[in-house]
DNA sequence: CTGATGACTATAG
DNA sequence: CCTATAGCCATCA
């Protein structure tokens, strides 16, 4: 298997900030890997636990969790969520609000411009 | 090696 | 909203 990537899609989802999300689809293109979502998902599924990885910011393209609703992993993840501010409508997130956009990123802090100033 | 499975996605009807 | 199809690929039996 790929262990670089595999830590590049840990690296990309750590990238996602506080009260966002970003789809499985979206994670595999930022890490380098189009069409992989599922490897995001085979990643996200071995994580251990106390990885610090946020795993919850990670749901499907449909703004949906993927585990069967109502499930105890969907419940938790659903609450986690919700204490970031993420507001469910209608069982699910809106990706136009809340979806990641790494892009974004640049365009705030700029191209080049660490954030080791800052921390 | 083979076939099934899955925290996926896009498209089509 | 639902089903079907087709890509995708690590992992497991």
């Amino acid at each position: 298997m790929n262990k670089e990537l595999h830590e590049k899609i840990c690296q990309t989802i750590i990238r996602v900030p506080f009260g966002c999300v970003a789809t499985y689809g979206q994670i595999a293109a930022e890490a380098g890997a189009p069409r992989r979502a599922r490897l995001v998902g085979q990643v996200l599924k071995k994580l251990p636990g106390d990885s610090g990885v946020p795993w919850y910011r990670i749901i499907n393209a449909q703004g949906l969790i993927s585990f069967p609703e109502g499930s105890e992993a969907w419940r938790l993840q659903k609450s986690y969520l919700e204490e970031e501010g993420i507001v469910f409508s209608r069982g699910r997130v809106d990706l136009d609000k809340y979806r990641w956009k790494p892009s974004l990123d640049e365009l705030l802090w700029g191209p080049g411009q660490g954030t080791s100033d800052l921390f």
